[in-house]
RNA sequence: GCUCCCUUCGUCUAGAGGCCUAGGACACGGCCCUCUCAAGGCUGUAACACGAGUUCGAAUCUCGUAGGGAGCGCCA
């Protein structure tokens, strides 16, 4: 069966990676399925939202491959997909509720509202509205706006019952409508408040399938109780844990990045996020990688994970490696912003996980080397002023053929293994470890390399 | 405060009463390969939060405890 799911993002700032990993999972099903997947933009609060966050927010997405089969930019039957285009269709609905009887205008203002809240708090008691405007008269109703009072909508939680419903990852669920105060879904500007817009919109656009994270588990009744007041299909609703730092806080700041486009800026490969992404809370029936294509058909919506998922920099690593591996010689170049040097790339690929790791090799060809750490300095003196009289010497012979080079040296100096390649290593980059040395010498050219290895000839 | 949710190696997870001497992946250690790093091959360390109960048998079921988290907003 066809499952329609959604991802409903707010512009209100740079897409997280626990909100990309909800809507992965949720493109993943639909995909999986032979379904479809919405893009929602859900912009209802226009103090905190911007036109540039739901632009970057399109184009992270892109960047991911996470294509929406409807939303913005490329329409569909439930146009439009910004809610902040919706208001007539919310306003139909608000008026049915009213007429109704489930839901009333409320004039009380915020200050109240917040004063009667704390009190509550002081007094133990769990802050919910009080109910002061449910009862107003059609007269009391009047006098207020008479006097310019603008109410919002409340609605009308219907008193002693209970709501259930199955949740795709927690199981069946039971709540007390007691324990829900009556809630705002028209605010006082008139626009819909998330609680209504949100729930509204899933059953009007067809989804069936709403993958979302834990913290939206109690807030579900509240949902529910809007879609059944108004004749809506309730969709199913899945509650994945959360995504957390390497401590267990829900993920912030001072975990590092946190959004998809620090990581993209840092230099990490859309594939590779993906393969972590897909990972975090979910089990497939894979343990390697994943070409990102081939992620539908080993998505198991079964085994969402309820328990939160800590995010872990050093398994992204581990994918952004597989993700290197696999990619073209001339992709690596355009991603080094190196691409007119293939013979380079291909040299360093291994040993680079970020862009700018490649920085210090190409300092090793075109400019000055680093001065040496410590071990580097004793693998020079280890070798001797004489070691380097003698490959100054070779290289004059055979230039920068490192076979010939190392035979000469070797042979003259009665050295092989490490003895020989290091201290020519260490000479050559500054450095112990790196690239394979012969195709490097070969990039460094001879009259580099002489000088570098001229340098350690002298006595100290 | 009230309501709800969660808890298997350091991390991500498998596990739906006997298949578990708890499996895999990442990370970490060792060995092999190798001038080094990376890759690759082999290999090692490492977990059922705790306590009761049900049962012939419990990581799996029930209850409790502890710890963590969320919600209770004119934010989403």
């Amino acid at each position: 069966m066809p499952v329609v799911t959604r991802f409903a993002p707010s512009p209100t700032g740079s897409l997280h990676l626990g909100n990309v990993r909800t809507a992965l999972f949720s493109y993943l099903w639909a995909r999986k399925s032979g379904g479809r997947f919405i893009l929602r933009i859900e912009d209802t609060d226009v103090e905190r939202s911007r036109r540039h966050f739901r632009d970057e927010l399109l184009a992270e997405l892109a960047w991911l491959n996470l294509e929406w089969d409807e939303g913005p930019e490329v329409g569909g039957p439930s146009a439009p997909y910004a809610q902040s285009e919706r208001g007539l269709l919310y306003s139909t609905l608000f008026a049915r509720l009213e007429a109704q009887g489930e839901a009333y205008p409320c004039y009380c203002t915020a200050e109240e509202l917040q004063l009667s809240r704390k009190l509550q708090r002081m007094a133990g008691s769990p802050p919910r509205y009080a109910g002061t405007c449910r009862e107003l008269g059609a007269a009391a109703r009047r006098e207020r706006e008479a006097h310019g009072a603008r109410p919002t909508l409340r609605f009308a939680v219907p008193a002693g019952r209970q709501v259930e419903f199955v949740d795709l990852v927690h199981g069946a669920q039971r709540l007390q409508t007691d324990d829900i105060g009556d809630f705002i879904v028209r605010r006082e500007d008139g626009s819909a408040a998330f609680f209504f817009c949100n729930a509204v919109d899933d059953a009007l656009m067809g989804v069936t399938h709403v993958l979302r994270g834990d913290d939206h588990l109690t807030n579900t009744p509240r949902q529910l109780l809007v879609l059944d007041a108004l004749g809506l299909r309730r969709p199913a609703y899945g509650h994945v844990g959360l995504l957390v730092g390497a401590d267990g806080a829900p993920l912030s700041k001072r975990h590092g990045s946190t959004s998809v486009q620090e990581f993209r800026d840092r230099g990490f490969l859309s594939a590779g996020l993906l393969n972590h992404l897909f990972r975090l809370g979910h089990a497939g029936d894979v343990d390697g990688w994943l070409e990102p294509a081939a992620m539908p058909a080993h998505f198991r919506p079964e085994h969402l994970g309820k328990a939160p998922a800590r995010f872990d920099e050093a398994q992204l690593v581990h994918w952004q490696r597989e993700a290197l591996a696999r990619m073209s010689p001339a992709a690596i170049g355009a991603w080094l912003n190196i691409a007119d040097d293939a013979r380079f790339v291909e040299l360093i690929r291994h040993n680079v996980i970020l862009p700018q790791d490649a920085a210090p090799w190409l300092a090793v060809l075109r400019g000055d080397l680093a001065p040496l750490g410590d071990e580097e300095r004793r693998v020079v003196a280890a070798a001797g002023p004489a070691f380097f009289a003698a490959a100054v010497a070779a290289i004059d012979q055979v230039g920068a053929d490192l076979r010939r080079l190392a035979k000469l040296i070797g042979e003259r100096m009665g050295r092989k293994g490490a003895e020989l390649y290091m201290p020519l290593r260490v000479a050559l980059t500054g450095r112990t470890h790196g690239p394979e040395l012969a195709p490097l010498l070969e990039l460094i050219g001879p009259q580099l390399a002489r000088r570098r290895l001229e340098v350690h000839a002298q006595d100290p």
